[in-house]
This record gives structure tokens, sequence and C-alpha cells, in this order.
DNA sequence: TGTAGTGGCATGAAAACCCATTGTATCCCC
DNA sequence: GGGGATACAATGGGTTTTCATGCCACTACA
């Protein structure tokens, strides 16, 4: 699992009436030299209220993974169900967009709800995956540093928007 | 075993009084993208109250993954015994059925019963491959993980039902 | 001749696509 | 170093295509 190209740096991009919003370009570019597919992988992230995306070639590596790791282990019910579960999570739980020629998505609507996401989408490298956040709850949330904070408090000031 | 493409995603679809049902389109551009067939195949789920399926190319791949496993192991009476009850499952407990131009299958009855299929089919893709689910059966299962059974009330709602 | 299974067609809704415009950062020339 | 021009990114709107699904017509077998 040594992926060349990692996802980083911030963003805060519109979401207009549509639910439409453009993956920033620096991200689109991580995701078009690891592979050659124009399309974000989008989940609910695990412990955060927000979501976390990356490039299918991400998921099939992390398909593999598991693969590999139901093998590995004995066959034995228990293992057999966590791997289903956990299959199932990251595929069935998970939803593939493409992104048009200029570089936008359309948030399925349950993925929207899920990530909280209203009218405006943080966007946060994170290495091999990054996530968009609602700026508002980002804010909000504890378990966020200040320092963070500060990079989101900047974005929205950028656009002209208080808090 | 390395598949470039991998069924991902949920979707929730009508089963009409003659059995039929649109397999969602984003699963079907998997299947014609992994070969040419416009067929895909049943089983029944070996630990779920539903219906595995997959295209006919995985079923050629599965079927080496055992001849494989045969090999390697011992060629005991009990290894032998194994691997033809393996097969057999694999092969004659399934069945292949074609969807037409408008991208639908028609449940063959055994299947529709051995799936506990009613009048909504639950889709959810797992990579290699995918579920068919009664969505009540789903919501009631109980190991299914929380998170999944969101996305199924989720599926609901945007059709109006309840739960 | 009725009935059941199959295949094709029609429709309404939703999603993907295309084009235009704005804003911003960069580059080049003066 | 300043000013204009250029390229690319982000966003808004409108139009076309696709999808799911209901409906009807045809065939086969009883």
């Amino acid at each position: 699992m040594a992926l060349e190209h990692l996802f980083q740096g911030s963003a805060l991009n519109a979401v207009d009436a549509k639910g439409r919003v453009s993956v920033p370009a620096f991200l689109r570019s991580v995701i078009e030299r690891r592979g050659d597919a124009k399309t974000i992988v989008l989940a609910k992230h695990e412990s955060f209220p927000a979501l976390s995306a990356y490039d299918p070639a991400y998921a099939a590596l992390k398909h593999a993974k598991l693969e590999r790791l139901l093998e590995k282990e004995e066959t034995s019910p228990e293992a057999q169900l966590e791997y289903q579960q956990r299959n199932l999570m990251a595929f069935a739980a998970t939803e593939e967009v493409p992104y048009d020629s200029s570089g936008r998505i359309v948030f399925p609507p349950m993925m929207r709800r899920k990530g909280n996401i209203e009218d405006l989408a943080l966007f946060l490298g994170t290495g091999e995956t990054f996530q968009i956040w609602n700026p508002t709850l980002f804010l909000k949330d504890r378990h966020v540093p200040e320092d963070l904070k500060d990079i989101c408090r900047y974005r929205l000031e950028e656009r002209g928007l208080s808090a």
C-alpha cells in the first residue's frame, strides 16, 4: 500500500442549488495521476460528521487488502461474517460519482445528508484520502485542532464570509 | 484475482407482478466492462438470507480459484469431497439470467423464494459481487451494521415508503 | 381459446452534458 | 515594477439523454 501521489491542501467551494461542487483542481490532479478514472468515491467518515473521499484505485487497493486478510485467517463463521460486513461497508455504503469536464460532481442526496453538507464544502487533503466537511460543523467540532480551524476561518474570510 | 471494475453503491427497485426488476444501471455497466455478456448469475448467499449475484466472468474466476485450492491441498478424500460440494454449490445451485434491452431481469421463482424477494429489491455492491435483499429482512437482520440499515431506510424514504 | 410467460414500446422523472460567464492568478511585455 | 493580456478554475443556467417502470402486443402451450 504505497500510493505515490498524496492528497494535500485545503479549499472551500460552493454547493449550488442542484447540489453540485467543483472538486478542487489540486485534488483532481492527484486522482488522475493515481489512475485514469475521472471519478471519486464518497463515504460517510467513520468517526467525523463529514464525508471521506478517494479515487477508485484506492478503493480497489482497500478491497485487495480485505481479501488477503480473509485468506490468511481461519475461515470460521465469525471471520466470514466480519469480512462480509466490512465489504458491505466498503462498497455498499459508498457511492462513486464522476466529475465532468469542468471538474464538478453532484452530491448524491444520501451522501449530502450523511455528510451534513449544505451550501459550502470544505475539502481537506489527508494523504491517501481527503475529507469533505460542512465548514460550520468543522468549526464546532471539539475534536478538531484549533490550527485547523484557523485554516477554515481563513477560507471563509477569503470569501467574505464571517464564520 | 484482481478484477479491475468493482460493484459499488446501492439502489432499491420495484419487482413487478411478473417478477421483473431493473438491474441498476451502475451495476450493469460494471458487468459489461468485465465481459461482454448481458447476463447475471444468481445464487443463494452463503451467510445471509439474501441473494448473491455476479457476472459470468466472475463465475469463471471463482471456478479457477476452487481448482487451485484443490491442487494446493492434499488430495485426501475429505478435501476431494469438500471440493465437489463447493463446486456443486458454485454451479448447480446458481441460475444465469439475461437482462433485456431495458436492463430488466426476471427472477426465476426458485431464486425469488430462496432470496425471500417480494415486491422490492435492495441492490448492494460488495466489490467483486453484489447482493440482492428484501429490504424488510435487511432491516431485521441483526448481523447488518446500523449504518447500512440507514442506507436502506433512506432508499425507502426516497420512494415515500415508511419502513 | 384462455392464460402465462416474453419481448418491445412509451412515459415521466432524474441525471449527465454542454455552453457561457465570472473571477483570479500568472505571465509577458513594456 | 506596472499594466495588460492570458489561461485556468469555479459557478450558473439550460438542454439532451438515460433510467426505471408501466403498458401493450405477441407467442406458446394447455
